[in-house]
DNA sequence: CAAGTTTTGAACTGATCAATCCAAAACACT
DNA sequence: AGTGTTTTGGATTGATCAGTTCAAAACTTG
Protein backbone atom coordinates (compact mmCIF):
# COMPACT_ATOMS: atom_id res chain seq x y z
CA UNK A 1 0.00 0.00 0.00
CA UNK A 2 3.19 1.92 0.29
CA UNK A 3 6.90 2.31 -0.14
CA UNK A 4 8.70 0.11 2.20
CA UNK A 5 12.12 1.20 3.66
CA UNK A 6 15.02 0.11 2.12
CA UNK A 7 17.28 -0.16 5.14
CA UNK A 8 17.07 -1.95 8.28
CA UNK A 9 16.39 0.22 11.48
CA UNK A 10 17.90 -2.01 13.80
CA UNK A 11 21.66 -1.69 11.49
CA UNK A 12 21.10 2.15 11.80
CA UNK A 13 20.35 2.58 15.31
CA UNK A 14 23.83 0.07 16.02
CA UNK A 15 25.80 2.11 13.13
CA UNK A 16 24.45 5.42 15.36
CA UNK A 17 24.85 3.99 18.77
CA UNK A 18 28.17 3.13 17.44
CA UNK A 19 29.17 6.83 16.40
CA UNK A 20 28.00 7.76 19.94
CA UNK A 21 30.06 5.87 21.55
CA UNK A 22 32.97 6.83 19.58
CA UNK A 23 33.12 10.67 19.66
CA UNK A 24 29.91 11.12 22.06
CA UNK A 25 26.69 12.53 22.12
CA UNK A 26 27.71 16.68 21.13
CA UNK A 27 30.82 15.94 18.67
CA UNK A 28 28.68 13.57 16.80
CA UNK A 29 26.68 15.75 13.89
CA UNK A 30 23.70 15.02 12.48
CA UNK A 31 25.77 14.38 9.03
CA UNK A 32 28.40 11.99 11.27
CA UNK A 33 24.73 9.65 11.34
CA UNK A 34 23.47 9.77 8.12
CA UNK A 35 27.40 8.67 6.87
CA UNK A 36 27.82 6.52 9.77
CA UNK A 37 23.74 4.69 9.02
CA UNK A 38 23.89 5.59 4.93
CA UNK A 39 20.69 7.18 5.48
CA UNK A 40 19.52 10.13 4.05
CA UNK A 41 18.76 12.94 6.50
CA UNK A 42 14.89 12.37 5.78
CA UNK A 43 14.71 9.28 6.97
CA UNK A 44 16.78 9.61 9.87
CA UNK A 45 14.35 12.35 11.19
CA UNK A 46 11.36 10.06 9.91
CA UNK A 47 12.66 7.41 11.59
CA UNK A 48 13.97 9.02 15.17
CA UNK A 49 12.33 12.20 16.05
CA UNK A 50 15.22 13.70 16.50
CA UNK A 51 19.22 13.59 17.40
CA UNK A 52 18.52 13.41 20.91
CA UNK A 53 15.48 10.96 20.65
CA UNK A 54 17.99 8.79 18.45
CA UNK A 55 20.74 8.86 20.89
CA UNK A 56 18.66 7.79 23.73
CA UNK A 57 17.52 4.79 21.34
CA UNK A 58 21.02 4.28 21.04
CA UNK A 59 22.11 4.45 24.85
CA UNK A 60 18.76 2.09 25.28
CA UNK A 61 20.26 -0.38 22.85
CA UNK A 62 23.50 -0.77 24.05
CA UNK A 63 22.05 -0.66 28.13
CA UNK A 64 19.93 -3.76 26.74
CA UNK A 65 22.72 -5.50 24.45
CA UNK A 66 25.50 -5.26 27.61
CA UNK A 67 23.19 -6.13 30.45
CA UNK A 68 22.16 -9.04 28.61
CA UNK A 69 25.42 -10.54 28.24
CA UNK A 70 26.25 -9.24 32.05
CA UNK A 71 23.95 -10.97 33.63
CA UNK A 72 23.74 -14.17 31.75
CA UNK A 73 27.81 -14.36 33.39
CA UNK A 74 26.68 -12.56 36.91
CA UNK A 75 23.39 -15.32 37.43
CA UNK A 76 25.27 -18.36 35.22
CA UNK A 77 24.01 -21.32 38.45
CA UNK A 78 26.99 -23.23 37.09
CA UNK A 79 29.66 -21.22 38.65
CA UNK A 80 30.15 -19.84 41.97
CA UNK A 81 29.64 -15.97 43.18
CA UNK A 82 33.26 -15.42 42.92
CA UNK A 83 33.77 -16.69 39.37
CA UNK A 84 30.37 -15.46 38.47
CA UNK A 85 32.59 -12.10 39.21
CA UNK A 86 35.89 -12.96 37.40
CA UNK A 87 33.68 -13.71 34.41
CA UNK A 88 31.99 -10.11 34.02
CA UNK A 89 35.56 -9.00 34.64
CA UNK A 90 36.32 -10.99 31.99
CA UNK A 91 33.90 -10.04 30.09
CA UNK A 92 34.62 -6.68 30.19
CA UNK A 93 38.18 -6.90 29.63
CA UNK A 94 37.37 -8.96 26.19
CA UNK A 95 34.81 -6.37 25.41
CA UNK A 96 37.75 -3.70 26.04
CA UNK A 97 40.22 -5.39 23.71
CA UNK A 98 37.48 -5.75 20.77
CA UNK A 99 36.77 -2.22 20.59
CA UNK A 100 40.09 -0.48 20.24
CA UNK A 101 39.75 0.99 17.09
CA UNK A 102 43.33 2.54 16.49
CA UNK A 103 44.92 1.30 19.32
CA UNK A 104 42.76 3.08 22.19
CA UNK A 105 39.83 1.96 24.09
CA UNK A 106 36.13 3.33 23.36
CA UNK A 107 35.35 3.12 27.42
CA UNK A 108 31.74 2.17 27.70
CA UNK A 109 28.90 3.97 26.42
CA UNK A 110 27.35 4.43 29.61
CA UNK A 111 29.90 5.36 31.24
CA UNK A 112 30.68 8.16 28.38
CA UNK A 113 27.32 9.13 28.75
CA UNK A 114 27.75 9.42 32.74
CA UNK A 115 30.43 11.40 32.64
CA UNK A 116 29.06 13.73 29.34
CA UNK A 117 25.36 14.21 29.80
CA UNK A 118 24.46 12.83 33.55
CA UNK A 119 24.98 16.26 35.06
CA UNK A 120 22.43 18.44 32.39
CA UNK A 121 20.57 15.79 30.40
CA UNK A 122 17.93 14.49 32.92
CA UNK A 123 16.52 11.86 30.85
CA UNK A 124 19.74 10.59 30.08
CA UNK A 125 20.37 10.74 33.77
CA UNK A 126 16.98 8.24 34.48
CA UNK A 127 18.10 5.84 32.47
CA UNK A 128 21.55 5.90 33.64
CA UNK A 129 20.41 5.54 36.97
CA UNK A 130 17.95 2.80 36.48
CA UNK A 131 20.92 1.02 34.15
CA UNK A 132 23.25 0.95 37.41
CA UNK A 133 20.65 0.08 40.05
CA UNK A 134 19.82 -3.31 37.73
CA UNK A 135 23.16 -3.84 38.16
CA UNK A 136 23.83 -3.30 41.27
CA UNK A 137 21.09 -5.46 42.21
CA UNK A 138 22.45 -8.00 39.95
CA UNK A 139 26.30 -7.63 41.89
CA UNK A 140 24.81 -7.89 44.94
CA UNK A 141 23.21 -11.07 44.07
CA UNK A 142 26.47 -12.56 42.66
CA UNK A 143 28.47 -11.52 45.84
CA UNK A 144 25.45 -12.70 48.34
CA UNK A 145 25.94 -16.45 46.11
CA UNK A 146 29.70 -16.24 46.67
CA UNK A 147 28.86 -15.44 50.33
CA UNK A 148 26.83 -18.45 50.57
CA UNK A 149 28.91 -20.97 48.57
CA UNK A 150 32.52 -19.85 50.40
CA UNK A 151 33.94 -18.16 47.39
CA UNK A 152 33.96 -14.75 48.94
CA UNK A 153 34.64 -13.99 52.10
CA UNK A 154 34.40 -10.24 52.68
CA UNK A 155 32.27 -10.09 55.65
CA UNK A 156 31.72 -6.59 53.99
CA UNK A 157 28.15 -5.29 53.67
CA UNK A 158 27.10 -7.00 50.34
CA UNK A 159 25.43 -3.49 48.58
CA UNK A 160 28.62 -2.10 49.37
CA UNK A 161 31.19 -4.73 47.85
CA UNK A 162 28.47 -4.82 44.53
CA UNK A 163 29.03 -0.85 44.75
CA UNK A 164 32.26 -1.07 45.00
CA UNK A 165 32.90 -3.76 41.99
CA UNK A 166 30.40 -1.28 39.85
CA UNK A 167 32.91 1.52 40.67
CA UNK A 168 35.65 -0.65 39.89
CA UNK A 169 34.24 -1.62 36.18
CA UNK A 170 33.89 2.30 35.59
CA UNK A 171 37.33 2.81 37.04
CA UNK A 172 38.58 0.07 34.65
CA UNK A 173 36.98 1.78 31.31
CA UNK A 174 38.58 5.02 32.79
CA UNK A 175 41.97 3.54 32.59
CA UNK A 176 41.41 1.81 29.26
CA UNK A 177 40.51 5.38 27.54
CA UNK A 178 43.17 6.80 29.63
CA UNK A 179 45.99 4.14 27.57
CA UNK A 180 46.36 1.45 29.77
CA UNK A 181 47.02 -1.90 27.92
CA UNK A 182 45.25 -5.07 29.03
CA UNK A 183 48.17 -6.21 31.62
CA UNK A 184 47.28 -3.19 33.14
CA UNK A 185 43.89 -3.69 33.22
CA UNK A 186 44.12 -7.19 34.57
CA UNK A 187 46.06 -6.23 37.54
CA UNK A 188 43.49 -3.68 38.23
CA UNK A 189 40.88 -7.00 38.59
CA UNK A 190 43.15 -8.60 40.28
CA UNK A 191 43.77 -6.38 42.67
CA UNK A 192 40.24 -5.28 43.40
CA UNK A 193 39.45 -9.22 43.40
CA UNK A 194 41.75 -9.39 46.48
CA UNK A 195 39.16 -7.02 48.40
CA UNK A 196 36.13 -9.53 48.28
CA UNK A 197 38.75 -12.22 50.41
CA UNK A 198 39.59 -9.97 52.86
CA UNK B 1 53.53 52.80 27.27
CA UNK B 2 50.05 51.02 26.81
CA UNK B 3 46.22 50.22 28.64
CA UNK B 4 46.84 47.87 30.73
CA UNK B 5 44.64 44.70 31.27
CA UNK B 6 41.94 45.25 33.65
CA UNK B 7 41.28 41.68 34.42
CA UNK B 8 43.17 38.99 36.48
CA UNK B 9 44.15 36.31 34.01
CA UNK B 10 44.18 33.84 36.52
CA UNK B 11 41.01 34.78 37.80
CA UNK B 12 39.58 34.37 34.01
CA UNK B 13 41.69 31.08 33.89
CA UNK B 14 39.87 29.77 36.67
CA UNK B 15 36.79 30.96 35.49
CA UNK B 16 36.93 29.00 32.45
CA UNK B 17 38.60 26.12 33.66
CA UNK B 18 35.32 25.79 35.95
CA UNK B 19 32.88 26.11 32.81
CA UNK B 20 35.03 23.41 30.90
CA UNK B 21 34.44 21.41 34.05
CA UNK B 22 30.95 21.82 34.95
CA UNK B 23 30.03 21.43 30.96
CA UNK B 24 32.60 19.53 29.12
CA UNK B 25 34.86 20.88 26.58
CA UNK B 26 32.23 20.59 23.76
CA UNK B 27 29.34 21.59 24.91
CA UNK B 28 31.42 24.74 26.28
CA UNK B 29 30.78 27.92 23.77
CA UNK B 30 33.24 30.45 23.96
CA UNK B 31 29.97 32.37 24.45
CA UNK B 32 30.00 30.33 27.68
CA UNK B 33 33.43 31.79 28.05
CA UNK B 34 32.83 35.15 27.81
CA UNK B 35 29.92 35.19 30.01
CA UNK B 36 32.03 32.99 32.67
CA UNK B 37 34.95 35.09 32.86
CA UNK B 38 33.32 37.86 32.29
CA UNK B 39 35.90 39.17 29.14
CA UNK B 40 34.60 40.62 26.27
CA UNK B 41 35.81 38.17 23.15
CA UNK B 42 38.30 40.25 21.79
CA UNK B 43 39.63 39.83 25.20
CA UNK B 44 39.68 36.20 25.32
CA UNK B 45 41.13 35.92 21.86
CA UNK B 46 43.76 38.35 22.97
CA UNK B 47 44.64 36.75 25.87
CA UNK B 48 44.61 32.72 24.97
CA UNK B 49 44.89 32.13 21.40
CA UNK B 50 41.86 30.35 20.59
CA UNK B 51 38.81 27.63 22.43
CA UNK B 52 41.17 24.91 21.94
CA UNK B 53 44.00 26.82 23.98
CA UNK B 54 42.73 28.21 26.62
CA UNK B 55 40.60 24.82 27.27
CA UNK B 56 45.07 23.46 27.51
CA UNK B 57 45.62 26.04 29.14
CA UNK B 58 42.00 25.14 32.02
CA UNK B 59 42.98 21.48 32.03
CA UNK B 60 46.65 22.23 32.97
CA UNK B 61 45.64 24.47 35.85
CA UNK B 62 43.43 21.86 37.38
CA UNK B 63 46.19 19.19 37.28
CA UNK B 64 48.42 21.74 38.51
CA UNK B 65 46.45 22.54 41.58
CA UNK B 66 45.19 18.96 42.09
CA UNK B 67 47.76 17.41 41.75
CA UNK B 68 49.71 20.06 44.46
CA UNK B 69 47.16 18.60 47.21
CA UNK B 70 47.34 14.97 46.27
CA UNK B 71 50.94 15.00 46.02
CA UNK B 72 51.25 17.05 49.81
CA UNK B 73 49.06 13.97 51.39
CA UNK B 74 50.41 11.22 49.19
CA UNK B 75 54.26 12.21 50.38
CA UNK B 76 53.30 13.57 54.09
CA UNK B 77 56.44 12.32 56.11
CA UNK B 78 54.35 12.22 59.25
CA UNK B 79 51.64 9.27 57.64
CA UNK B 80 52.18 5.94 57.48
CA UNK B 81 51.81 4.53 53.95
CA UNK B 82 48.77 3.36 54.40
CA UNK B 83 47.05 6.65 55.67
CA UNK B 84 48.67 8.80 53.15
CA UNK B 85 46.48 6.59 50.68
CA UNK B 86 43.41 7.11 53.19
CA UNK B 87 44.18 11.15 53.41
CA UNK B 88 44.32 10.74 49.81
CA UNK B 89 40.53 8.93 48.98
CA UNK B 90 39.31 11.74 52.17
CA UNK B 91 40.84 14.52 49.59
CA UNK B 92 38.83 13.12 46.93
CA UNK B 93 35.43 12.67 48.85
CA UNK B 94 35.79 15.93 50.39
CA UNK B 95 36.78 17.87 47.16
CA UNK B 96 33.79 15.72 45.64
CA UNK B 97 31.27 17.05 48.20
CA UNK B 98 32.37 20.59 47.64
CA UNK B 99 31.40 20.50 44.11
CA UNK B 100 28.44 19.35 43.68
CA UNK B 101 25.74 22.70 42.31
CA UNK B 102 22.74 21.28 42.02
CA UNK B 103 23.52 18.48 44.49
CA UNK B 104 25.20 16.27 41.51
CA UNK B 105 28.82 15.94 41.67
CA UNK B 106 30.94 17.39 38.53
CA UNK B 107 32.93 14.51 38.97
CA UNK B 108 37.12 15.29 37.72
CA UNK B 109 37.54 17.11 35.04
CA UNK B 110 40.99 15.04 33.80
CA UNK B 111 38.68 11.87 34.12
CA UNK B 112 35.56 13.88 32.17
CA UNK B 113 38.66 15.13 29.84
CA UNK B 114 39.86 11.20 29.92
CA UNK B 115 36.62 10.20 28.88
CA UNK B 116 35.72 12.80 26.25
CA UNK B 117 38.81 13.94 24.82
CA UNK B 118 41.55 11.22 24.91
CA UNK B 119 40.34 9.26 21.73
CA UNK B 120 40.51 12.22 19.52
CA UNK B 121 42.78 15.32 20.69
CA UNK B 122 46.69 14.28 20.37
CA UNK B 123 47.62 17.30 22.75
CA UNK B 124 44.62 16.49 25.93
CA UNK B 125 45.97 12.71 25.80
CA UNK B 126 49.64 14.03 26.17
CA UNK B 127 48.87 15.81 28.98
CA UNK B 128 46.29 13.58 30.68
CA UNK B 129 49.30 10.13 30.06
CA UNK B 130 51.74 12.33 31.84
CA UNK B 131 49.35 13.39 34.60
CA UNK B 132 48.44 9.95 35.38
CA UNK B 133 52.24 8.80 35.01
CA UNK B 134 52.67 10.81 37.08
CA UNK B 135 50.23 10.26 39.84
CA UNK B 136 50.57 6.33 39.44
CA UNK B 137 54.60 7.41 40.96
CA UNK B 138 53.15 8.85 43.87
CA UNK B 139 50.57 6.40 44.48
CA UNK B 140 53.44 3.64 44.11
CA UNK B 141 55.81 5.54 46.60
CA UNK B 142 53.02 5.80 49.14
CA UNK B 143 52.22 1.91 48.57
CA UNK B 144 56.05 1.22 48.95
CA UNK B 145 56.34 3.36 51.96
CA UNK B 146 53.44 1.61 53.76
CA UNK B 147 54.85 -2.00 52.77
CA UNK B 148 58.04 -0.69 55.06
CA UNK B 149 56.22 0.66 57.89
CA UNK B 150 53.70 -2.47 57.66
CA UNK B 151 50.89 -0.40 57.20
CA UNK B 152 50.23 -2.24 53.89
CA UNK B 153 50.46 -6.04 53.76
CA UNK B 154 49.46 -6.72 50.09
CA UNK B 155 51.98 -8.48 48.30
CA UNK B 156 50.76 -7.56 44.95
CA UNK B 157 53.28 -5.83 42.84
CA UNK B 158 53.43 -2.33 43.89
CA UNK B 159 52.69 -0.77 40.64
CA UNK B 160 49.89 -2.83 40.20
CA UNK B 161 48.27 -1.68 43.28
CA UNK B 162 49.01 1.83 42.33
CA UNK B 163 47.04 1.28 39.16
CA UNK B 164 44.20 -0.29 41.51
CA UNK B 165 44.12 2.88 43.33
CA UNK B 166 44.12 5.26 40.91
CA UNK B 167 41.77 3.59 39.08
CA UNK B 168 39.70 3.46 42.27
CA UNK B 169 39.84 6.91 42.28
CA UNK B 170 38.40 7.36 38.71
CA UNK B 171 35.77 4.98 39.37
CA UNK B 172 34.51 7.08 42.54
CA UNK B 173 34.85 10.47 39.79
CA UNK B 174 31.94 8.44 38.01
CA UNK B 175 30.18 6.90 40.25
CA UNK B 176 29.66 10.35 41.82
CA UNK B 177 28.67 11.75 38.70
CA UNK B 178 26.08 8.96 37.93
CA UNK B 179 24.42 10.08 41.54
CA UNK B 180 26.18 7.97 44.69
CA UNK B 181 26.37 10.02 47.65
CA UNK B 182 28.58 10.74 49.92
CA UNK B 183 27.73 7.08 52.08
CA UNK B 184 28.12 5.32 48.93
CA UNK B 185 31.74 6.59 47.73
CA UNK B 186 33.14 5.94 51.75
CA UNK B 187 31.61 1.79 51.22
CA UNK B 188 33.59 1.97 47.72
CA UNK B 189 36.58 3.55 49.49
CA UNK B 190 36.41 0.94 52.72
CA UNK B 191 36.12 -1.79 50.35
CA UNK B 192 39.06 -0.88 47.84
CA UNK B 193 41.25 -0.29 51.34
CA UNK B 194 40.48 -3.76 52.16
CA UNK B 195 42.32 -4.73 48.78
CA UNK B 196 45.40 -3.75 50.52
CA UNK B 197 45.55 -5.96 53.49
CA UNK B 198 44.79 -8.53 52.22
C1' DC C 1 -1.60 -0.46 -15.19
C1' DA C 2 -3.46 3.19 -12.17
C1' DA C 3 -4.36 5.05 -7.60
C1' DG C 4 -2.69 5.95 -3.18
C1' DT C 5 0.83 6.19 0.30
C1' DT C 6 5.42 6.43 1.99
C1' DT C 7 10.24 7.07 1.40
C1' DT C 8 13.86 9.61 -0.18
C1' DG C 9 17.27 13.16 -1.70
C1' DA C 10 18.35 17.75 -2.10
C1' DA C 11 17.67 22.29 -1.23
C1' DC C 12 16.81 25.22 2.41
C1' DT C 13 15.88 27.41 7.29
C1' DG C 14 17.29 30.23 11.12
C1' DA C 15 20.37 29.68 14.78
C1' DT C 16 24.73 29.21 16.58
C1' DC C 17 29.51 28.01 16.10
C1' DA C 18 34.63 29.63 16.60
C1' DA C 19 37.18 33.27 15.17
C1' DT C 20 38.40 37.93 13.02
C1' DC C 21 38.23 42.83 12.23
C1' DC C 22 38.19 47.52 13.29
C1' DA C 23 37.67 51.75 15.32
C1' DA C 24 37.23 53.94 19.63
C1' DA C 25 38.64 54.07 24.30
C1' DA C 26 42.14 53.87 27.87
C1' DC C 27 46.25 54.06 29.74
C1' DA C 28 51.81 54.84 30.20
C1' DC C 29 55.39 57.57 29.09
C1' DT C 30 57.57 61.77 27.59
C1' DA D 1 48.88 67.80 26.98
C1' DG D 2 50.54 64.77 23.18
C1' DT D 3 52.25 60.38 21.32
C1' DG D 4 52.28 55.53 20.94
C1' DT D 5 50.61 51.14 22.21
C1' DT D 6 47.28 47.99 23.87
C1' DT D 7 42.79 46.77 25.29
C1' DT D 8 38.17 46.52 24.44
C1' DG D 9 33.30 46.14 22.64
C1' DG D 10 30.55 45.35 18.89
C1' DA D 11 29.81 44.18 14.34
C1' DT D 12 30.90 40.71 11.22
C1' DT D 13 32.77 36.51 8.94
C1' DG D 14 32.02 31.96 6.75
C1' DA D 15 31.15 27.50 8.40
C1' DT D 16 28.37 24.31 10.51
C1' DC D 17 24.61 23.15 13.54
C1' DA D 18 19.86 20.59 14.09
C1' DG D 19 15.88 20.33 11.82
C1' DT D 20 12.16 21.29 7.92
C1' DT D 21 10.16 21.38 3.40
C1' DC D 22 8.83 19.61 -0.92
C1' DA D 23 8.52 17.37 -5.06
C1' DA D 24 9.91 13.36 -7.32
C1' DA D 25 10.71 8.52 -6.95
C1' DA D 26 9.29 3.93 -5.47
C1' DC D 27 6.50 0.53 -4.15
C1' DT D 28 1.94 -1.98 -2.71
C1' DT D 29 -2.47 -2.89 -3.60
C1' DG D 30 -6.60 -3.25 -6.27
Amino acid sequence: MARPRTFDEERALDAAMRTFWEKGYEATSTQDLCAATGLGRSSIYNTFKSKHDLFRRALHRYMTTMNARQLAVLEDPGLSGGDRIRALFALVLDGDAQNRPGGRSLGCLTVNTTVELAGRDAAAAGMLERDTAGRLAALRAAVEAGRRDGSITSTRDAGDLARFLNATVAGLRVSAQGGADRAALEAIVTVALDALTG
